[in-house]
DNA sequence: ACACGACACTTGTATATACAACTATTAAAA
DNA sequence: TTTTAATAGTTGTATATACAAGTGTCGTGT
């Protein structure tokens, strides 16, 4: 389905428009499926991002600015976003000792054991989307993206 | 910037995962540019995406569930979008007298006049990124885009 | 004519996000 | 040492979004 027919466009659009609406479309497409995924755990997607970035740690903690500057929406905001997660125990929360303006992210068992029970449905996920694609165009895929947000 | 860099990865990710970080991302990107463009305007991106539709009727009414499955996200409230444009004096909002089940939105001059102040700066944004692509390369991202979300 | 399901839209409520103002702590300058 | 500035997070408030339930209208079958 080309984007054109998605958004039933009756005039004609330059390329320039067309690819940004198309990277906008298939975002909210990818979206849409992988909120479907981690619907059943009660977790948003910011979320599920937090966690795995924590993960990606390996026992050391983050402080909010580190989590922040690894999220993809650099936007939100990490104290609520943490909040939700210490709720359902799948973190904790300390003062640092050294400098006490900082605060020590931990995950938690909990927290691993979702992420692992997550993880091959996330593959799965993934994996849906780019079997559309030969090898090769994934990696283009992945250079022209690069390449399109150069300077910004 | 690689997406690797952007989210400062530690682990080496497979291209499955590395294209769905960079659509995620990009989108981002393209988005908060925007964003920064319509802020003067006290426009919301779905609020202009509404305009934007209304302009394309040429004069024909569209009616609430027409620029719904005209969005690009097709999840939202069209009922309070449309307040907040009218509320502006971007839009009118009428019972249609065939069915009166039905609503007929028209965009107002001053609606017309915004986006029209709009859209200069709107091409530019997207020429923007489009100029970062060879033209036959954006052609190929289009195409990508649109072959990634088969079946979707 | 009337019952009933489908349709088109609206509203309620809970949650999420955006942005700015605020607090506490540390580092640097005077 | 005291003041000032910078850093790290948090909180308030306004707005946006998601999802489900509700309202009014229309079309169909009996």
């Amino acid at each position: 389905m080309t984007i054109e027919e998605v958004i039933k466009s009756t005039v004609k659009m330059d390329n320039a428009k067309k690819v940004i609406l198309n990277i906008m479309y298939t975002q909210n497409v990818v979206q849409d499926h992988f909120n479907e995924l981690i619907k059943p755990y009660d977790l948003s997607g910011e979320q599920y991002n937090v966690l795995r970035i924590l993960r990606g740690q390996k026992g050391k903690p983050a402080n909010m600015c580190v989590i922040q500057e690894r999220m993809l929406a650099k936007t939100s905001n990490t104290t609520r976003l943490v909040d939700k997660l210490l709720l359902k125990e799948f973190v904790t929360r300390n003062v640092c000792p050294d400098n006490r303006r900082k605060i020590e992210v931990l995950i938690t068992q909990k927290g691993l054991d979702v992420l692992k029970e997550l993880d091959p449905k996330v593959d799965e996920h993934e994996k849906a989307f780019a079997d559309n694609l030969k090898p090769e165009e994934l990696v283009f895929l992945n250079q022209l993206l690069e390449k399109f947000r150069t300077n910004k």
